[in-house]
DNA sequence: CCTGAAGCACGAAATAATTCGTAACTCGAT
DNA sequence: ATCGAGTTACGAATTATTTCGTGCTTCAGG
């Protein structure tokens, strides 16, 4: 019983919760060890050391880490940029709760948030960039 | 092994890929019967009538959904405003995802799709009611 | 009242995600 | 060469998600 869906394309898979977190790690330092996200993810989340290595060798497998054995710790990086993940992810949650309404999902966004009138005049001046290009 | 993670607050609890379809199609139309949701979905995804009829049991259960048995073919509609549940959401992205920043997001969603013009205008004007109200 | 089509509840199977335990492996210090 | 601490691989348990099949219930038409 239940046929599994057909399987999905490995380039478009979204990470998952857990795999966010570490991802953001890995973002933000650009390569690190296991023990070293172990220590950071540690700070915020009671998990077993195991559980993180388990999660980048899943991830790795999936094509969301790259790995280099070669060096005595293994070292591990994202493969793929922040901002295509951010877009790919952004774009899901467009299209599955915000029906593509880009301005609703805009709007959700700050009204979900307090957001501080630098924000609003960041934000306003890609809008100016966007047109500019376009135009 | 593998402890559980402690029970998620059921009200925090955000709606899976195929409970957004569903939700969709209810705050669409306000309530339908589990009949009238299948006719809908089955327009795009083939899924059997018992399938899309457990779904909206469990969404029930987890508090997505309302049930009225007094009426004879039974009448689901949305537990809670659509405007609400996507706020949660794009939230929940925004912390996960984007680290929180409200501008990181608007930018990807707006490079994830061609916006239009008319789209540009109508997020600008809701920035100028923001200052506005906060001003 | 009887019956068949539609509705409904329940359980179960398959896959994905989360979480560790255990055991094997590696390497620098003795 | 050896030993122990840290590293890695692997498998397994548990929960969540997706998907139906089966069988009971209900009600409108005869």
């Amino acid at each position: 019983m239940a046929r599994p869906k057909s399987n999905p394309d490995p380039e478009r898979r979204r990470p998952t919760e857990a795999e966010c977190n570490i991802l953001s790690i890995l973002w933000d330092r650009g390569s690190a060890t296991v023990r070293e996200v172990y220590d950071d993810v540690s700070q915020r989340q009671e998990l077993g050391y195991t559980t993180v290595l388990k999660f980048m060798q899943i991830m790795t497998k999936k094509g969301l880490l790259e790995r280099d054995s070669s060096v005595r710790p293994q070292v591990f990086r994202p493969a793929r940029d922040k901002a295509d993940v951010q877009q790919d992810m952004v774009g899901d949650l467009l299209d599955r709760v915000f029906g593509g309404s880009t301005e609703s999902l805009v709007l959700g966004a700050l009204a979900s948030r307090p957001s501080t009138p630098e924000e609003i005049a960041k934000i306003r001046r890609f809008l100016d960039e966007m047109e500019g290009d376009s135009a």
